[in-house]
DNA sequence: TCGGTTCAGAGTATT
DNA sequence: TCTGAACCGA
């Protein structure tokens, strides 16, 4: 199987790019999934590099999923072993792999967001802090931000009295979960990155191994992040990295696009490759894009193209009301199901979550099955958390957090007092709660030594006990089940506490944990020797991938979700509503510092999710926060060429008379198409060079082997020069040597 | 321990 | 206007 086939020339030259950094520009829609498998597969299909000297990262479970499954199609290798995962996933795993180096217990737990809000309170608390002065959420953005930064508490500048009282506090909670054996989120980030710091023999050991490492999103990494990847790569390794500038959106949470341009600087990267060819939607609609994106100034530069046509023009509506803006959406939808369009082929975005409430009512009422994205997620439904920390503290009882959420529940007759005396006690002697149980007496002490008893008794018999049993002993002797039984509304909650017991069977079975032979995961030298038990195990991924957030993700129905959570995917039929000053872009991004343009890039993004059809849609007037606001039509309209845009309703010209300003809009047709690639045929050797093989040449430097052709005196190869592109050469006439 | 009342806040979100 | 969290009384 020739895994470049298919492939457009900038593809393959990212594909095929020498051993040099490297940075992608991969426009929406453009295989940019597609060239970062294929990447991994052609390097070691070429015996550029082993499976385990791959590092690989994303940003979210699904999108190393996804390049799991497709690398799994092009390989006939064992993906399972290789380091390819998100980046707290990778952290984890050379975390338990290094865990007495880093300074962590060998069962030490993961901290979801919520946990870290629990714990923090929970800190406040202890030290009778002022929650008004210092709000809980204040301080655990306070704690993120640093650590995202790659800052401890001693390192975080101090400039008043108020400042002062958070730096101590991250003190503080650094202390606690030390003390309790537990790492939040960044704390896995900033762990990793300090024990690779400090330690130069496993930091030589791993710049030794990961001699390709490959980032997807480059966009969305933080300073953190990428000082972490500085630190893999070394000197000698390269990174290819895969980003788009224009669909950078998560600044609010620490991205940093200014990364792409350190990167550039600092890796001397002169491959930069920009994938503009885009493959999913219609002429019209990447025009608006295109158009719409060229008012941003500080951008990389990049112009999406298609081959398929001009398509449909982008459909705008303006309503009188947030309400008819709904009902207008409802009898459209109803029109494209009549025609045959799929439901769940149907995107419908909005700005912020508050707006979803008018379209699913109008939508509930035309009885039109639906599905919300951004819910609860199966790990972090409350029923389903009670049990992982019953599971939690069979691993680790010092794990207070754990130990709150259910020491009383199902109630067994534990108050308030009872537990304020024992954080008493286990603050005066320095001990876990789980520890201080012993010196209570009295009633309290009785009913808190009965709960330990539970406890220790759960993990005797858990000892030699499946994964999916001991989740299955622990739902019944917890009482979890007996009491959600009991609940006239416990049904769905007993039902998912079985669920967790088929997730565990599951995760057992897809990871490769058998427990009896827990070193055989191949290829891992490292973490071999130090492999964590299944429970373990499950608990990080519990942590690590809150699973999906609704159930009848089986049915057809149309999807509704804000425009951040549509990144990454595609529909043939897509709308975007509320485009009105104030809601999008969002009133609160005008105060921030290039707000405006981040939010412009949200609507490129909105845009370019669209395969076949796009509606953009707007209201006269909004009900928010129970007031009626009129709001003005978004300047976002105002920026789209009007060849590509068909209004449904009249358009009333608004201030300026917008739209003279942009020129017509150019024909995609007009848009000289690249040859189409040579045709690729791999030929084993030919005077002595290999498909694969790194070669000089006097003129263009040092080159990679990409193809061969022809034999005897017309024998040919193609050569990917890197920064000097892709040459065919005659091996009888140019002089390549060995490199 | 639960259920009702009060009050603040209402932008986007993955791990 | 609506929601969630915190709080208080029975």
């Amino acid at each position: 199987m020739n895994l470049l086939e298919n492939l457009n020339d900038r593809q393959l030259a990212a594909v095929t790019l020498p051993n040099q950094s490297a940075l992608i520009l991969a426009g929406a829609g453009s295989g940019k999934t597609r060239v970062l498998t294929t990447r991994i597969a052609w390097l070691i299909q070429t015996g550029q590099v082993s499976p385990q000297g791959v590092l690989a990262v994303t940003f979210t479970n699904k999108a190393a999923k996804e390049m799991l499954t497709r690398l799994a199609a092009m390989l006939p290798i064992n993906v399972r072993g290789m380091w390819l995962g998100t980046f707290h996933g990778l952290c984890n795993r050379m975390l338990r792999a290094h865990h007495r180096d880093a300074g962590l217990p060998a069962t030490f737990q993961i901290l979801d967001s919520a946990d870290q809000l629990g714990a923090i309170k929970r800190l406040l608390k202890a030290g009778n802090i002022d929650d008004e002065r210092y709000p809980p959420r204040n301080l655990q953005n306070f704690i993120n931000s640093a650590k995202e930064a790659g800052l401890r508490a001693k390192d975080v500048e101090v400039n008043d009295d108020y400042n002062r009282k958070f730096v101590e506090l991250y003190a503080l909670y650094d202390a606690q979960c030390n003390r309790e054996g537990v790492v939040d989120f960044a704390e896995l980030l900033l762990r990793c990155y300090e024990l690779l710091d400090r330690n130069e023999i496993l930091r030589q050991h791993y710049q030794g191994r990961f001699r390709h490492i490959l980032v997807d999103e480059f966009q969305d990494t933080n300073k953190l992040q990428y000082a972490w990847l500085k630190q893999l790569a070394g000197s000698g390794n390269a990174i290819f990295a895969v980003g788009d500038d224009d669909q950078s959106i998560y600044r609010f949470r620490g991205a940093n696009v200014g990364n792409m341009a350190d990167f550039e600087r600092e890796f001397e990267v002169r491959n930069l490759i920009k994938l503009e060819q885009n493959y999913r939607s219609g002429g019209n609609i990447l025009n608006a894009a295109n158009a719409l994106i060229a008012h941003n100034t500080s951008r990389l530069g990049k112009e999406l193209w298609t081959q398929a046509g001009e398509g449909e023009p982008v459909r705008v509506y303006e309503a009188q009301t947030d309400g008819y803006e709904a009902a207008w959406l409802v009898e459209e939808v109803k029109g494209l199901i009549a025609e045959g369009h799929a439901r769940a082929e149907i995107a419908v975005l909005y700005r912020s979550n508050a707006q979803s409430r008018v379209l699913e009512h109008a939508l509930f009422n035309a009885a039109i099955p639906y599905r919300v994205y951004g819910g609860l997620r199966f790990f972090e439904r409350a029923e389903v958390k009670h049990a992982l920390a019953y599971l939690r503290l069979i691993e680790n009882p010092a794990d207070d957090t754990a130990f709150l959420r259910v020491v009383n529940f199902p109630p067994r007759g534990i108050g308030a007092r009872a537990l304020e005396q024992l954080a008493d006690a286990a603050r005066g002697a320095g001990s876990s709660l789980y520890a201080a149980v012993g010196s209570l007496s009295g009633k309290a002490g009785s009913n808190l030594g009965a709960f330990i008893k539970l406890i220790d008794s759960l993990r005797f018999e858990a000892a030699p006990l499946t994964l999916a049993e001991i989740v299955e002993l622990v739902n019944e002797r917890s009482g979890l089940v007996a009491h959600y039984r009991n609940d006239k509304e416990g049904q769905e909650r007993v039902e998912n506490l079985g669920e967790l017991v088929n997730a565990a069977a599951a995760f057992v079975s897809e990871e490769g944990y058998a427990q009896d032979a827990p070193a055989s995961r191949a290829g891992d030298e490292e973490a071999a020797t130090q492999i964590p038990s299944a429970l373990v195990a499950f608990l990080s991924h519990a942590s690590l991938e809150a699973g999906d957030n609704q159930a009848e993700a089986g049915q057809d129905a149309l999807q509704l979700m804000t425009v951040h959570s549509a990144k990454g995917l595609e529909f043939n039929v897509v709308f975007i509503t509320g485009l009105e000053e104030g809601l999008f872009p969002h009133e609160n991004s005008l105060s921030e510092m290039d707000g405006l343009e981040e939010e412009r890039r949200l609507m490129y993004v909105a845009i370019t999710r669209a395969r076949r059809r796009l509606y953009i849609s707007f209201a006269q007037s909004r009900l928010l926060h129970g007031q009626t606001r009129y709001g003005l039509r978004s300047r976002f309209l105002q920026e789209l060429p009007e060849g590509a845009v068909k209004w449904l309703t009249p358009k009333v010209p608004v201030g300026m008379g917008a739209g003279a300003r942009f020129g017509a809009w150019y024909d995609p047709a007009a848009r000289a198409a690249p040859a189409v690639s040579a045709p690729v045929r791999t030929a084993a050797s030919s005077h002595g060079v290999r498909v694969g093989q790194t070669v000089r040449h006097a003129r263009f430097g040092e080159g990679i082997v990409i193809n061969l052709e022809g034999s005897g005196d017309d024998a040919r190869a193609q050569v990917n020069f890197g920064p000097h592109g892709i040459k065919w050469l005659a091996l009888a006439v140019a002089k390549l040597t060995p490199a």
